[in-house]
DNA sequence: CGGCTTCTTGAAAAGTATCAAATATAGTGG
DNA sequence: CCACTATATTTGATACTTTTCAAGAAGCCG
């Protein structure tokens, strides 16, 4: 079991290592040449690949603190089912991530914060630039949208001893 | 093999059938309620997760006319080092497909036409309305940025048999 | 030749980005 | 614990891009 905390590196493009299962918190891939390629939150699988290559095609940096686990050591080894399911998951969450880049602004930030909560009252979020980065607007915008949440009432900002004030909401909706 | 002209479904979310490797032309798919998913081209297979589930996660319709072989037929049955490689692929496309809703509208276009040009010096595209759901753009704005590159030069209409005279274009970039 | 769909174009409105600056927060060393 | 510094977030005003709405042109099909 690996805590990683906020803003850490957890893998390399091109570097070797095992495939990890999020078990808590949000990470970021990023291509070789630091472009956002997506985004892995508790239940996913990062670098299923280096089965395969032996190397990372994304980097992972964990957005909030994360919780990982070594995927080869869970009970049941990987085997070409338990594969196809990791990757059958893989796909629908590159789908909501490509809606997340689509239609309006508030929808899109509303998304990611749905997504991040992941059906709990209680959001971890990270930094303003991430959520810009994973939603293609600016930081500038997602803290007016986020704020604008907030006077609504949808989401309320919540203090947690050693996470920056800005990141934990407790939702309303 | 299987030949499925221009805007015919080639599967349905929630249906049966096998998975197929795209051979030529380029694919859309849409989740049960209809929104994109992504998109598929030569080489990419589509519904990998029938082999797991029996049934289609995502709904497929061609965009252009396709060429489709069944997967499970291939010279080489499915092992779990070939469902790797193509979660693998799977996840480059993704990670792509993310880049083309990001940024300005002239490079999203640009993106995807050199995406489904996949190289060669000759493009079918979509319907400007297809376009324009993978961009996240508005059919308008698709147009414009279309007859643009043409006025700059750096597409041209070809004509050919069959096919609508807006979608072939040579590329001279 | 119609009738229908797709594509193109223009003008105005809306939504975001950009730029600049203030404020708030976290981290650090006394 | 406090002052100080660096980082992150917020806010306002303006510029720019894209959407929207409306209409016309072009292409396809029978």
């Amino acid at each position: 079991m690996n805590v990683i905390a906020a803003g850490e590196a957890i893998c390399q493009a091109g570097g070797a290592g095992p495939a990890w299962r999020v078990l808590r918190g949000s990470v970021k891939l990023s291509d070789e040449a630091g472009g956002y390629a997506g985004l892995a939150i508790a239940g996913d699988i990062i670098g299923c690949e280096t089965l395969l290559f032996g190397r990372y095609t994304f980097s992972a940096q964990a957005l909030t603190e994360c919780e990982l686990a070594d995927w080869q050591k869970e009970p049941v080894a990987p085997t070409a089912e338990s594969i196809l399911s990791v990757f059958s998951k893989a796909q629908k969450r590159a789908a909501t991530l490509l809606a997340l880049r689509g239609g309006q602004a508030l929808e899109r930030v509303r998304g990611l914060v749905r997504l991040l909560a992941d059906g709990a009252g209680l959001v971890l979020l990270p930094p303003r630039q991430e959520i810009a980065e994973i939603t293609d607007l600016r930081i500038e915008t997602v803290s007016r949208i986020i704020k604008g949440l907030e006077k609504e009432g949808q989401m309320t900002q919540v203090r947690i001893d050693g996470i920056h004030h800005t990141r934990a909401y407790r939702l309303s909706v």
